[in-house]
DNA sequence: AAGTACCCCAACCGCTGAAAC
DNA sequence: TGTTTCAGCGGTTGGGGTACT
């Protein structure tokens, strides 16, 4: 491999990667607060681009891609750091049933996640509980699970924790997510040049992202049932006035009326008493054996726990999915 | 307090398509 | 036009931290 390469003088006779390493002795492993300093510094006076060159102009005994890998998930001043919200979750599952994957894209549409976050956090979180309920994540089964169940409940969930917010006045959000600038305190003056609007303002942010979420949720009355629906047929029209309408539609369909389960009864087949949610949480609550237990759930549910956050997912609900997994098929 | 199991996530690996030569 | 190099993507791994026993 010839990696005299534009830019900078620096040649070897090396013929594969890790004789390249080998030969220029280059770094693997934990960046050192040092390298992070000399790529942030050597990226805001050059800017990006052309990685291996850059590597070598900084100085850093790095490979290319692992300054870009460095650079994009951790270093970059509007990667956003902490839980995945409820909405951002929300957008996982969606967009991960149209595009499967597609990790890059899907990480298009959460500002500030990376595709290396949101692959973790769909291994982490999702396959775990798909190997719990002891089914493949890409089964028909697990995908039916999510859309027309747990989504749905996403949506619940963060309509509960916004009635709580206003409920109480508060200016305060469910978001723990940070900013990660702790390296950028000193360096403020390089943020301009690739500043992301979402990077400073969390109630902006959020008020974004469930726009976002509005424009291209399918879970619409008329989408979410519709079972043409294919992440091939919707991709272009997912973000059409008209899926942001059905989406307002449902919102307000679902604050208002519990009878869009019924569009849902009609599609899974699935008996009055688990499909409408007031229905489920009395079947959790009969499940549950105590008071005090109670109350924690209802706590959870309607956004009194930390769990909204936390954490979409948890014992009652695995409980649940696994009674529809055997009875609702 | 020590050992173990599990979880999370940063980093690496291998592959592919695009761009440069 | 063929070859080489690069950037980017998805999959995988290993280490640190935490919870559990």
């Amino acid at each position: 491999m010839d990696i005299n390469v534009r830019g900078c003088s620096s040649s070897s006779s090396a013929t594969t990667q890790s004789d390249v390493e080998d030969s220029l002795d280059l770094r693997r492993g934990p960046w050192t607060v040092e390298e992070d300093l000399t790529l942030i510094n050597y990226i805001s006076n050059h800017g990006e681009g052309r990685w291996n060159s850059l590597a070598r102009c900084a100085g850093l005994k790095r490979t290319g891609k692992s300054c870009r890998l460095r650079w994009l998930n951790y270093l970059r001043p509007d990667v956003r750091r902490g839980n995945i919200t409820l909405e951002e979750q929300l957008l996982i599952l969606e967009l991960h049933s149209r595009w499967g994957n597609r990790w890059s894209k899907i990480a298009q549409h959460l500002p500030g996640r990376t595709d290396n976050e949101i692959k973790n956090y769909w291994r982490t979180r999702v396959q775990k509980h798909a190997k719990q309920l002891k089914c493949d994540v890409n089964s028909k089964q697990f995908k039916d699970t999510m859309r027309y169940l747990w989504m749905p409940r996403l949506v619940e969930r963060i309509q509960a924790a916004a009635a709580t917010s206003s409920a109480s006045g508060s200016n305060t959000t469910t978001t723990t997510t940070t900013s990660h600038h702790h390296l950028y305190n000193n360096n403020n003056n390089s943020n301009s040049s690739y500043n992301n609007n979402n990077s400073s303002n969390n109630s902006s942010y959020n008020n974004q992202e469930l726009t976002t979420a509005t424009q291209i949720l399918p879970v619409g009355r008329g989408a979410f049932i519709n079972s043409s629906f294919t992440p091939e047929n919707s991709s272009t029209g997912a973000s059409s006035d008209s899926m942001a309408s059905d989406m307002r539609d449902y919102y307000t369909f679902q604050a208002n009326n519990n009878n869009y389960q019924n569009t849902q009864n009609a599609h899974m087949n699935y008996p009055d008493s688990q499909t409408n949610l007031s229905g489920y949480f009395n079947q959790e609550l009969a499940y549950q054996g105590s008071d005090q237990h109670q109350q924690q759930q209802n706590n959870m549910w309607f956004g009194g726990g930390e769990d909204i956050v936390e954490n979409s997912w948890n014992v009652e609900d695995l409980w649940f999915l696994q009674q529809q997994l055997m009875h609702g098929n």
